[in-house]
RNA sequence: GCCAUAGUGGCACAGUGGUAGCGCGUUUCAUUGGUAAUGAAAAGGUCGGGAGUUCGAUUCUCCUUUAUGGCACCA
């Protein structure tokens, strides 16, 4: 019997009315093994006391503890005093392994004076309102409220260092040392594995694999995009051009205006480091003034509001380098921007429809993972209370029953916001959607219209988008559907493979009768074997049609598609397409 | 911007203090194929950039740039 038959047996601790405690906090209760959940959370919670405890051991007084927790697929310790690499990795795994043979076993108790609180958990302790809990194992000791295994012998040692980096803890530079861990080697392993899958579907391998979109290093942050990627791109926006029917007065405004301009939006104090300025002008780094100028070139009366205005306007930030992350954080970027100047009266309205206008376009791109924040005032804002009071209501009231999840304190200076999310390949949650109310801008612009008692009135401008910035949403959404993109989108919808190079005349027959879509012959001298490989791994067509000479005697085709495979007649390949596609 | 790691032919990777290798792709030739890689040959790099150490550096050191992971930031 080996480590881990045991361990699969061992109880690590007790559910009690749904709580999870462990054995020095409950003596009896539901059992929690160690290769459920809870037990695993129970372990990785430990191994985060062991990695401490080796630091410790290692770096004696240099280091300081900060916090500790286990996270979903291991955990991290946060520690400051010491600045680590990954070569040091090796020599701390080689501690841990001996503090878990040593098989030291815990003790639970309450803070008294012997113990000695380093400077960093001083920070927590003021924070605690209960009584001070804390673990011990052998010459160290951590104040943590559990729960933990009982020795460190239990740990099973399938664990791995993974990273380090800096992250600022309470205004402090900590170094973070995070480890993945599972009960057993085989899990870790098959963790990996699964790790690696994801990594090979990361929108720039993909990009570059599918001749979609590349980076160059003489344009740091900013994208290429290739034929096959703006087809994508130039599909998503006719997407949206669709909805704007009629409700939207689709424009074209500058891309570079006067440094006045942005002194008088307060871009100019805020984000000058973030733009890019050209002797007395700058490039936008946002849509809305050139849309607000635009309102008031035009003054429409009350009783054309709310006056929408979209644009697919690309803007500029010069982001710091550290931030950049593919096509999901460029330094320039084409928002399907929108701007709906209306009455306070009218916020509501106009949100709910934009609510439903975004899941809409979500729906039909098949995107079901989506979330809702709203973030609501922060510390320093304008506008008045009751303003607030207001559109936070508006926003909230406008989500009807929708799940969202409320962030206090994150909305814009000028307005609250509603931030719709989506999730990418490694389940890392981005902002995509956003509808921000602002109170602000129309008065720095003295934006106006006419009421109905001829009084010039200020108007309440929504800023809005469906996709936020389309690159983003392309890196994401290339993650999601893997770089096999729907048919409406898909640069390539049909591609034909001649079995050899004797059907190569009638596949271009096939391809001539589909001119209207985007379709491609292979016609290179490749077995079908290969073709297929290539269709199915490297160009993801919508759509396969193989033909070869029996096909061409009997004016036939073999399609594939959503991975059924049939055979019809040539006649019928426009009724194949209206009845599948 | 901060911490860590990395940068080798179009792509993806080996490797070494004595001026580089494999695979994919490309080109050519043969093959004319029946459903996830047909065979052979050839071309293609001076190892991100700069400086230093050394008789000699792609390899060691420093600076710089770019990328990746994390943090900060994200109008």
């Amino acid at each position: 019997m080996n480590k881990t038959d045991i361990l699969s047996d061992e109880i690590v601790g007790y559910f009690i009315n749904g709580r999870v405690f462990d054995k020095f906090q409950a003596k009896e209760g539901y059992p929690i093994y160690i290769d459920s959940n809870e037990g695993l959370m129970i372990m990785r919670h430990t191994l985060c006391h062991i990695l401490a405890h080796a630091l410790f051991r290692i770096y004696k007084d240099k280091v300081s503890f900060a916090i500790g927790p286990a996270t979903e697929n291991g955990g991290y310790y946060l520690v400051s005093g010491i600045i680590l690499s990954t070569y040091d990795f090796a020599n701390i795994t080689q501690e841990m392994h001996k503090i878990i043979d040593e098989n030291i076993n815990l003790k639970y108790t309450e803070l008294s004076e012997k113990h000695i609180i380093d400077r960093m958990k001083q920070k927590i302790i003021n924070d605690i309102k209960d009584t001070i809990t804390v673990y011990e194992q052998g010459d160290f000791f951590d104040i943590c409220k559990g729960p933990h295994l009982t020795s460190t012998g239990i740990t099973p040692k399938s664990f791995k260092l993974v990273t380090v980096s800096e992250e600022i803890w309470k205004n402090e530079k900590c170094q973070k040392i995070r480890f993945i861990a599972f009960d057993t080697e085989e899990k870790l392993a098959k963790y990996e594995e699964e790790y690696r899958q994801k990594e090979q579907n990361d929108h720039r391998k993909l990009g570059k694999k599918l001749n979609l979109f590349t980076f160059s290093d003489m344009a740091p942050g900013f994208a290429f995009w290739q034929k096959k990627g703006l087809i994508i791109f130039n599909k998503l926006i006719e997407l949206i051009q669709k909805k704007y029917k009629n409700i939207y007065q689709e424009c074209k405004t500058p891309i570079v205006f006067k440094n006045d301009l942005w002194k008088c939006t307060g871009h100019w104090d805020k984000y000058y480091e973030n733009m890019f300025v050209l002797d007395d002008m700058a490039i936008k780094p946002m849509n809305c003034p050139g849309h607000a100028l635009l309102f008031n070139m035009n003054k429409p009366s009350y009783k054309e509001l709310p006056y929408r205005i979209a644009e697919f306007g690309n803007v500029c930030r010069k982001e710091d380098q550290g931030g950049v992350q593919g096509l999901k954080r460029t330094l320039s970027f084409t928002i399907d921007d929108g701007h709906i100047f209306c009455t306070e009266n009218q916020i509501q309205s106009e949100i709910e429809g934009l609510l439903i206008l975004a899941e809409e376009v979500y729906q039909e791109l098949n995107i079901t993972n989506t979330r809702i924040k709203i973030a609501t005032r922060p510390e320093q804002r304008i506008g008045t209370e009751e303003q607030w009071n207001l559109a936070e209501k508006a926003l909230i009231d406008a989500m009807k029953g929708r799940p969202y999840i409320i962030v206090e304190g994150d909305g814009a200076f000028y307005g609250p916001k509603i931030e719709i999310q989506i999730q990418d390949n490694m389940s890392k949650w981005w902002t995509c959607g956003t509808i921000q109310i602002d109170y602000f801008l129309a008065q720095r612009l003295d934006v106006s219209y006419m009421d109905d008692k001829g009084i010039e009135q200020t108007p309440v401008i929504i800023h809005r988008a469906i996709f936020g910035s389309i690159e983003r949403f392309i890196g994401i959404y290339t993650e999601i559907t893997k770089g096999k993109f729907p048919f409406f989108c898909n640069p390539i919808q049909f591609l034909i493979l001649p079995i050899s190079e004797k059907s190569i005349n009638y596949a271009n027959k096939i391809a001539n009768i589909l001119d209207q879509y985007r379709c491609e012959v292979n016609t290179k001298n490749d077995t079908i074997g290969k073709k297929i490989k290539d269709a199915k791994e490297s160009i993801k067509s919508s759509v396969i049609i193989i033909v070869g000479q029996k096909e061409e005697a009997n004016q036939t085709l073999e399609i594939e598609y959503n991975n059924e495979k049939q055979v019809i007649k040539i006649e019928n390949i426009e009724q194949y397409i209206h009845e599948h596609i």
